[in-house]
DNA sequence: ATTACTGCAAAATATTTGCACGTTG
DNA sequence: CAACGTGCAAATATTTTGCAGTAAT
């Protein structure tokens, strides 16, 4: 993500926070810009990583909770819909495509995949309904190529009825 | 859910059980049969009070929680997307038709929808994509005519500067 | 100046685990 | 009978909250 994009986005935030009255401190403003730049989805511990790693020594746990709704409010990111076993996590969403992931349940790899056939459709389908599309999900599950490879090899190693 | 689907359901979970050295008790198929039965989404509090509703006094907390990954693995049931700011969520998954959702993120109506082009173009991504499909989510986000024809009138009852 | 934000620590939730006894295969 | 499952309570992990001082508008 550029510069210029985390630009935007921060005047968005503020914006946001502008409108309820809010403020877009520091701590805020590292903590955003640390979620933009966050490859992947991120817990909120991976955040505070993240954080202090950079410079911001001592963005705590509780801000950064704090923060999370707001920034999900402005749109900056938003909840990763991936097991979720162990605490919610989230993922920059700013002014990037939506999700569209091949998922491998075996060894969970993500791949990203583009097809504009799928978004008219999408299109279609919420126009039928009467929906004004917002944001969409589309996540496709299964194994690869390589993990189906390695589950045959396993199977053939150890028989199923002996 | 038909008594008959569950029977088979049951089957299943049987034979995963099995094939790991586990048991079949009393308490996990009740446990699976209200998971099976219950209609939307379900915590594990959800699930504790449907079977307290039933008939099995005093399935415990712990015991589902020790249940849930084994019927997901048996795929009686998933993990369900939405939220999970409090606590995980599942939904029965046995012979059941996969996530296409039309979700209103104003009044958190939730449509279900098909559409045959859309089995098949996920069917050709995935093909192109070297994958093979267990499954899918599909979540289409956004306000349904009624909560955006609400929010009309709210901002014209509350104009923008002052 | 006023009002919000932050770190800290304590509280509230959600989930996992150890153990002694009951149940299943 | 041997091995697993269950309830219970205690332990963890995650998220929220109250407070006193700091920073933003």
């Amino acid at each position: 993500m550029t510069e210029e994009t985390i630009g935007r986005a921060l005047e968005r935030f503020r914006a946001l926070l502008h409108q309820r009255s809010l403020k877009l401190s520091k701590v805020r403003a590292a903590i955003a810009r640390a979620a933009l730049l966050y490859e992947g989805h991120f817990s909120v511990e991976d955040l505070l990583g993240a954080l202090h790693a950079e410079d911001v020594r001592d963005a705590h746990m509780a801000t950064i909770y704090r923060a999370l709704p707001l920034m999900v409010e402005a749109g900056l990111i938003q909840p990763a819909l991936v097991s979720k076993a162990d605490g919610q996590r989230y993922e920059a969403a700013f002014e990037r495509e939506h999700h569209k992931h091949l998922v491998c349940t075996a060894c969970d790899r993500i791949v990203e995949y583009q097809s504009e056939a799928m978004e008219a459709l999408q299109r279609e389908i919420a126009k039928r309904y009467g929906f004004e599309l917002d944001d969409h999900v589309h996540e496709l599950r299964g194994r690869c190529r390589e993990c189906r490879r390695a589950a045959h090899e396993g199977l053939r190693r150890s028989g199923s009825h002996a």
